[in-house]
DNA sequence: TTGAAAGCGCTAACAA
DNA sequence: TTGTTAGCGCTTTCAA
């Protein structure tokens, strides 16, 4: 009075000594209830459109089973797996690791389950990552992508996608408030009697790195402090390193660096050749990674709510997941603020002047 | 002549607009290329099964329809989805970077994806990102988990797993050897006429930190050198922070902290009290993090095969995914070696004896 | 070597 | 409110 469910292969050529005992289906607690199948389905689905001592029955026949819903065979007729992706450049790189938390806690509340994809900073392997894991997600957020705008937005016809730390019209954007930040640089280092900024470059195929330089540009401009560029460089220390080699000849008041592994570098690197920080050369970097407070002198950088642009990068995902409308118009922009810590200090007084 | 396939849902309430258009089935690609979808299946995974022309037109159909196998549809009827699991006990930890990177090239190369879940220090919430994907999982990597040798032997039998940084009978584990790190530890200190060691501890529920205590009270009873431990500490700067506040009153010789991050903590509240790492006392760490090279004084630290982990856990999951009897016998042991750098020296001469 | 057909566990019309 | 019935896209017997 059990064997009359339809099951063929269940106890096929058993190879893997692992499997777990099959666990119980929506038929068994279905039987144990004395009712459909559809409508167990529809007591978990949709608990309101079944008589309430039917739908007490069925939980109680399911937990005495132990009865838990198998999440594929849910997505084939729904098309939804309740997984989100969160791609990243590179997992090595400390400037995620809150935002990760953020996205992975809202996934989480919603019932989703996040899977990572690491870049690793390759375009390539950032592509293959996202081509494996598009086809069991409901939806992407893509943080820092490498990825050229228009491959980027073929991607975002195939899924709900939400893109962070980069605009890009007609897709769903979060970026940190570069202008703000640039402009709080600017302004603290006039403060301490800089007259100069020279900046040193990340990667091309970062938006970031270009809306730093621009705002630079900008604020440089209406506040009279010149400026000037170098780079590209690597986004890592190894980076800065090589960067400040050419930040020697002539060397400059303040450096404002792409970001804090870059910064950490340029220090490192300046420091071996005897030049002080901040007493020869003031170094501010952008994001506050967990090494920032750590080296000596402790960096000054541009820091932005990372846990917070995780969260609401998949609250908008979600949302759009469900159905709302893509919001249109510019990118979400979330605040930054600067931290004053050690590596920026007064300008020297020059007898050169520059 | 195409509408005779059978869909009925497929344009149902189209409510969210960002559906991407139907890709292509195996039906479409049977029925373009002229065979049984069943033979289509075939091409796929087993090519030898197949008349070599009639493969090569159900390839060229397949491409031409930019045909792709729906992993969920294929997960069903095989209960198997190509996808891992890998927990770790916080994203935040740098510790875990390399052995991502490593775990991922991994599972990558043999067309698994792998999935992410973060325990963020907190044992329910590692148990319930496990809950959330064990369902959706082939096999799981479990790295410095929280969770209790029962609990982990349970969710074991439910699927393949494989421990890393923690051995555990009868499931197949991986860890670092820490007793040699620990002897080369101890060993560069005596050589520096050091003649005391504090162990500075870690979480009570990592099993990391007990095999480290354990080796240095071994080594340390076999080279006449005397031990001393003191915590619990979080394994976090602040951790260490704390930590060194306890170390001040009879400040010892040498310290070893449970990880970099406290060896890291250690120091640093250490120069704010204004006693020199190394002059007045050598500090040592273990798994040598991203940061641990750009502190001042430069940290010395046991370092491990990182990537080489990632690769080697995920390798041996896959084995046991595939049918391999689960290895039995003590768990893997990967080496350690010694990274000298500037956080130890020689031990000060000490008028009062110790 | 190939095709037909049943079924993986669940959802969603449609009827009752 | 509930049951019946077709599927979702794929795999896998079993026959041909």
């Amino acid at each position: 009075m059990k064997s009359d469910s339809p099951r063929t292969r269940a106890d096929g050529p058993g190879d893997d000594g692992t499997d777990a005992p099959k666990s119980a289906t929506i038929y068994d607690v279905a039987r144990k209830a004395g009712v459909a199948a559809s409508t167990v389905s529809r007591a978990f689905a949709r608990p309101g459109r079944v008589n309430a001592v039917t739908a007490e029955r069925i939980r109680g026949a399911a937990e005495s089973l132990g009865y838990r819903a198998n999440p594929l065979a849910r997505a084939l007729p729904t098309g939804r797996t309740s997984i989100i992706a969160f791609t990243i450049s590179d997992v090595a790189n400390p400037f995620y690791a809150e935002i990760i938390r953020g996205a992975q806690a809202a996934a989480a509340e919603a019932g989703f389950t996040m899977v990572l994809a690491d870049g690793q900073e390759s375009e390539v392997l950032e592509r293959e990552a996202l081509e494996r894991v598009i086809p069991i997600v409901d939806g992407i957020v893509l943080a820092t992508s490498r990825m050229s705008d228009a491959a980027i937005k073929v991607t975002a016809r195939q899924k709900p996608m939400v893109v962070l730390n980069r605009s890009i019209p007609e897709v769903p954007s979060l970026t940190t408030d570069n202008q703000s930040g640039v402009r709080q640089v600017v302004e603290y280092l006039l403060g301490l009697g800089h007259r100069s900024v020279t900046y040193v470059a990340g990667p091309e195929a970062s938006w970031a790195d270009g809306a730093r330089w621009r705002a630079l540009l900008e604020v440089g401009a209406k506040l009279k402090v010149s400026t000037r560029r170098i780079g590209p460089f690597a986004p890592t220390v190894h980076g800065g390193r090589e960067a400040a080699t050419h930040l020697m000849s002539p060397l400059p008041s303040a450096v404002l660096a792409y970001n804090d592994q870059v910064a950490i570098g340029v220090i490192n690197q300046l420091a071996e050749a005897g030049i002080v920080v901040p007493t020869a050369v003031s170094v501010i970097g952008f994001d506050d990674i967990f090494a920032s407070s750590l080296i000596t002198p402790a960096l000054t950088t541009v820091a932005a709510p990372l846990q917070q642009m995780g969260v609401i990068a998949v609250r908008n995902l979600l949302a759009v997941i469900n159905g709302a409308q893509p919001r249109a118009g510019g990118a979400l922009v979330v605040p930054t603020h600067l931290i004053e810590r050690g590596s920026a200090g007064p300008a020297r007084h020059r007898k050169d002047k520059e």
